[in-house]
DNA sequence: CATGAATGAGAGTTCATTCAT
DNA sequence: GATGAATGAACTCTCATTCAT
């Protein structure tokens, strides 16, 4: 058959076809992502509407669809990837003094303090990031993505805390304390985040980065190896 | 003419019809905010619209802009009235230890706890209260309200905040030191709040008030009157 | 009190405004009918979207919903009136022979020939409401309307038959042959008006009302009372 | 040159690669139309768009236009298939007796009944090609296909009413009264399969099948056949 | 032949707001 | 003060269709 002989090359060829096509696709579902990124930085969460993004990115509405099966699932997809950026963020954070030969006390306290402050600075510096995921870890009860993407964000999430949380159990606290005080940094964090981003911290007229650090430094002053002398003694 | 010398009264009558007027309005404007406080509560905050509020209230829509002049407007009346009620909360729960004559650093410890864990409790237990701040504190884009509004909640939420303020001076702890204090205080309570209130603190394993009330203590801990004698010692 | 003695006055104004009120709500509420029922003659089912509809009707598309709470709605209330329409025509034919004293089966036959042309009539000259019959009687799932409409939509039907079904029995046919030759003839009717409508009956070089006729003396042949010589011998 | 001389044998291998293509293009047609047929049956009309089509036939919906040039032209050829289906089912109706020595005239009624029935049956069956019959015979308006189509679907639709013209012809009807007689029994058919599918006809306490039987017995005893006896006399 | 992307129109519906009465 | 009507813009989403690849 003519075709036979044919087929290996034809083969290898579709297939890099559809390499470029996945790609090309991937890319562009990243531009509609960027568009939407910015439609909320500059309209906010209400006003990013389909169309707003669709717009910001030279397409049609309705051509959004070919990427994002819905509004919500564009958020959903939007937020994930924000909590990943996050988490690349808070992972490079920590790269530089990785192979040190500190006292392990002090390295793990600026193993905190560092991871701690990258994720910190993450949402200062992007406070619509902020806003993303308020807006679906708010309602959440929009359509039908909660039973799914609940669980695949609160992951996303979990990644990002976790080297604070190894930093908190290498600082000498037990798996229970390290779980209770990094719920405790992530809601302090989160509050002040809230407090700089709406502009309610002016009122009180301190600054937001300040009072992290002030935080994390207690959280350390209160870490079991904090004080490995004093307890001898 | 019969109407020149019967001026007088007829001023007389006019004012009290007004004064009657006023009142009533006053009533009938408190009844659509009370409407539009069950709207939000049984709807939420995308839920909410002015037709629904309306409804609630007996009323059609149009009739609302009798009494404000736009959504917005009413949504900030909502979040004054909140914070006030907040404020009396806060200010209600300091009422039955007050005569005492414990040593005054217990006493002023005892205060924070219990202002503290009532402005912690008013928004757990209301917690489209906090929506409502959300909502309005958070882009401050929305239309008309920033300059007056903005001055006038701010100046709300420091009345609720006073009583905390007080007790974290009466702790020892001078002026800048309670602003910090308050401040980050504030920023934790906030940020408990959220996690609780969007189910995210599900996710830590962990009770929004028992962190909440460690975090109190730790501040009571750090306060200068918590240790005179040691520090005299 | 000033006010008591002039309120029986006002009652009566604010009654005879709102008197006043409904007639126009009412008219304007056929204007809108009328527009929907020319948007299906014109355009067709399908074609007669709200937006369609409410432009004929000097309106913007939200205003249509000041008067009807759906697209289904309207096209059902569009139904009953077509109904009630039908019913009327098919009531006011039977008038003008009424009084007469001829023999009785003479005069039953004639009020059935006479109703049936009637509604046969009506849906030949007014066939988008037999269209609009089908659309709702068609698929019927769509929305809420199922329950209450069908049963409101049947009785309309109901009434409309009512004359023939009454001639029927004057014919001599018992309750249980009546139904069942209102139910043949109702199908007849049906039947021949969709061949007629859809142009589908000059494939057959026939007319409709010819065939129609025909049916109708043929079940008048049928009919008890009209051998009356069997009945003696 | 090499090509010249081997131009016959290309060409004979052109052609026979052309006739296998156009098989297999015919078998995909074959599969789309099964897809749609399906898709009708699952979604009713208005829910069988060309994309729930195409994803039940394993395609894209462009794909689709390589088969059909539009969708009114699936939805023409679909009830052109339909009808050949209806025709071979009143075709396959008469086989059995056929050969029988039975008196003509009750031979000829018996195959009115059982053809008659086959093309009752047949849509009582399938109440989604009666649908999609209505579709296209509506208003035919529809684009692209009123002339060429219009005429090609009568003469299906001819096709499958012939056995029963026939045996109204050997009946003993002549052609005039056996096309009247045709024509108010497809009407009939019609009607009643309306009312069936609809489920009106529940609301007067009939079945169809009944009603159609009883139809048909009428028409035979209508039949000159019927009394031989006269024409002898 | 088939895909995947894109269009553009349009669907029904809701909204805050305005205004004559 | 309150109504009911109306606006106009906006919403998300679906559709048949086209076309480069």
């Amino acid at each position: 058959m003519p075709g036979a002989d044919s087929s290996a090359p034809a083969d290898a060829l579709a297939a890099s076809r559809e390499r470029r096509l996945r790609a090309l696709s991937g890319a562009r579902r990243d531009h509609i992502l960027g568009a939407a990124r910015a439609a909320f930085i500059d309209l906010g969460l209400e006003g990013a509407s389909l169309r707003a993004i669709a717009r910001r990115a030279g397409y049609t509405a309705g051509a959004i669809y070919s990427y994002f099966p819905s509004k919500e699932d564009l958020y959903a997809t939007l937020l994930t990837e924000s909590l990943e950026r996050l988490h690349a963020r808070v992972r490079a954070a920590g790269l530089p003094g990785r192979p040190a030969a500190r006292a392990p006390a002090q390295a793990a306290a600026d193993e905190l303090r560092v991871r701690a402050l990258a994720f910190f600075d993450f949402y200062r510096e992007n406070p619509r990031d902020l806003d993303l995921g308020f807006y679906l870890f708010h309602g959440m009860q929009p359509r039908g993505l909660t039973p799914k993407w609940n669980e695949r964000l609160n992951s996303r999430l979990r990644d990002a805390l976790q080297p604070q949380r190894q930093a908190l159990l290498d600082l000498g606290f037990d798996p229970e304390q390290a779980a209770t005080e990094l719920t405790a940094l992530f809601a302090h964090t989160v509050g002040l985040l809230l407090l700089s981003h709406t502009g309610r911290i002016r009122m009180f007229g301190r600054g937001s980065e300040e009072l992290f650090v002030r935080y994390v430094e207690e959280l350390i002053g209160r870490a079991p190896a904090a004080r490995p002398r004093r307890r001898r003694a």
